[in-house]
DNA sequence: TTTTGCCTACCTATAGGTAGGTAGGTGGAA
DNA sequence: TTCCACCTACCTACCTATAGGTAGGCAAAA
């Protein structure tokens, strides 16, 4: 069973925003590369808020699965941190993708506030966890001088991130394995 | 002595760069903002190329002499890291505006390869001043545990630049001091 | 008298979006 | 079993606004 157009079309306009920004593909391109007319786009996605806000809805809840399966196959928090930092990694795509929340947010005055709300949504959902993460290396001693599990948790998402950057940059990995380098080392 | 028109444009398009991206803004609205014609600004800079090369030119020059003032005025290392966050921290307007450079990371696609060179070049000037930065810290020992200065600075570099992504998608500088809290304990 | 700095008026391409149509399938009721 | 209403998933053709960019003119300064 092949997927049916309304998810091609995510796929393909995820992949898009991600390594564009919203502001760096149109429905054009999207048309070209789903291979159906651009009018036909809108029966799926009546405007392009509504296409991102399905963009960051699917994106949170894949996202949102991909850490409870890492609790769920890792049991220490060093563990669970280094599958955190590779989960990361491999959604670089080499250099070519970013995370959805990250690209969004340089174009957020193109943004519907709608989209806004979503992202700053993910990235609470985020920092909840990673703060989880942070105090439970604080009980088993896996982590290395942690200090607040909050404001780990805030520095640490913003270094994965900026790592992101750093590798879409250069659009070389070696500039995240460089950047999450002292991380994975505690 | 009021500023020229070149440097009026400069300014208006750093700004709306900074806080929309390389694809965020256009020359329309640069000439709207700038109170001239849209086809005077091609006059000042043929293409929009032409324009973000200038821009990052610029914006490169500043900040490397914001570097080299606060090696001036900071003598240790701890004093001069925090010089540095607190220039990061400006630099955000209240989490209107990113850094240049992130801002035209996103862009990516859409940038001249020139200007993507200079993005690198920006990187690696930015990383190797904060490597030496942490080189002092291990002889003046004013920061806490620095493994490998060079790690130390793309994990720094890219926790910046992160804080700033937050502070973006929020809108609010407190989500900088969030990511920023563990850097400036050391 | 040439250069500078701006202008009006225009170009082509593309943006997001809309109106209206149609082929082919599905579900009922006579 | 045929017929009709309705649906899905696309289409062509078009809209207005705007993108980046160009040609040529003009007034004032150097």
């Amino acid at each position: 069973m092949q997927p049916d157009t309304k998810t091609t079309l995510l796929d393909i306009a995820e992949k898009a925003a991600r390594s564009r920004g919203f502001d760096g593909f149109s429905y054009g391109d999207l048309a070209q590369a789903a291979g159906i007319r651009k009018a036909s786009i809108h029966y799926h996605f009546a405007t392009k808020a509504v296409l991102s806000a399905a963009l960051m809805d699917r994106y949170h809840a894949v996202v949102e699965q991909v850490c409870a399966d890492i609790e769920a196959t890792h049991q220490s928090a060093a563990d669970r941190l280094t599958a955190l930092v590779r989960f990361y990694r491999d959604a670089l795509c080499g250099g070519e993708t970013l995370c959805l929340c990250v690209a969004f947010t340089i174009s957020r005055d193109s943004l519907a506030d709608e989209v806004k709300d979503k992202i700053v949504a993910f990235r609470s959902m985020m920092t909840t966890w990673i703060t989880a993460l942070f105090k439970l290396g604080k009980r088993d001693g896996t982590i290395s001088a942690i200090s607040v599990p909050e404001a780990e948790a805030h520095a640490t998402l913003a270094m994965l991130e900026g790592a992101h950057l750093a590798a879409h940059a250069e659009h070389d990995l070696t500039a995240f394995d460089k950047a999450t380098e002292v991380l994975l080392a505690r």
